[in-house]
DNA sequence: ATTATATACATAGCCAAGCTATATATCTAG
DNA sequence: CTAGATATATAGCTTGGCTATGTATATAAT
């Protein structure tokens, strides 16, 4: 069956793309993925470097320089620096920057909620137990080419528990 | 339950967007999301429109100029006029290109599969069911502003079968 | 017929996100 | 105290996304 899993594996990535162009366009908020994306990794991880926020958002360190700038800019994020190694600055979201990603977060839901609304319950499950799946498998990859310095795991958006 | 559902279409959401950057980092080809979402939709639809292929695709007009320029460019689509009225301008994706979606594909799950290859059968079959119900919904956002046009269905790439 | 309006696509011009290559500053080893 | 490694910043490019607007064709009204 590894045939199966890789046509399961392609569909779920195209599927990912079309369904994320949809929820774009039902929230039409003008912020980008990436945004949102840098907001969710700063808020599971509590004051990281840039590098290694850059690792986890698996973008380039000088892509995140500027979604940091930008992020900065809007008051979303703030940069201290360490003590013990001027070259380093830690990034920590902001309490509006936890606003704006829980804000986000409704709007978009909302938005999608009509497509879904009239899911029956065992398919909702399906759902959520699909998106613990990936959940786990995301930080999975995370793992692997896990840099040292990161802390223990904080909170989730929408459940504000430990993740994982 | 609606506050549950509501969580779950946000986490979804959330972890769409990083697997969607696990993908593109993992399978790193040079090309983007778009070419290739704009591939599998002229794949499912046929010789389709350049407005109707922008609304399926979720963006604008004139960004779906510049992508079937693009794409054209390639050689991995080719245009077509439509006899009965001059403005149309058909789009229809070539031998070239219907390859180039396969290989994306292949390349694309073959990068992933490492992560997922120790998945328990049943977790496969969740995420086989969620990428099913997905599909459904995406389609049938596309109903909602459904242009008249459109033909029927024709082949996913996956399968080589009808979608749905 | 002619003129007006609607429709299909193209063009212009902007900004954000992504990249590679490279510079700068700091730290660590010898 | 210099040599190399490391953390971030800068430069410069491409693509994807948008709105606003232009152009050509088609349809409707007078």
């Amino acid at each position: 069956m590894p045939a199966e899993l890789t046509d399961i594996l392609g569909d779920l990535v195209s599927v990912n793309h079309r369904l994320t162009r949809v929820a774009a366009r039902a929230a039409r908020g003008t912020e980008s993925p990436a945004v949102w994306r840098t907001l969710s990794v700063l808020l599971s991880t509590g004051p990281i470097r840039l590098g290694d926020l850059a690792d986890l958002s698996r973008v380039s360190q000088p892509t995140m320089t500027k979604l940091v700038g930008n992020l900065a800019d809007r008051g979303w994020i703030k940069r201290q620096s360490d003590p013990a190694d001027a070259r380093v600055s830690r990034t920590v979201i902001t309490p509006a920057g936890e606003a704006a990603l829980v804000a986000w977060r409704t709007e978009l839901a909302a938005a999608l909620l009509p497509y879904f609304a009239d899911l029956p319950a065992s398919d909702v499950d399906t759902l959520e137990r699909a998106v613990a799946i990936l959940r786990d498998r995301v930080a999975a990859t995370e793992q692997l080419d896990a840099p040292q310095h990161l802390g223990a795991p904080k909170r989730t958006v929408a459940t504000g528990q430990v993740a994982r």
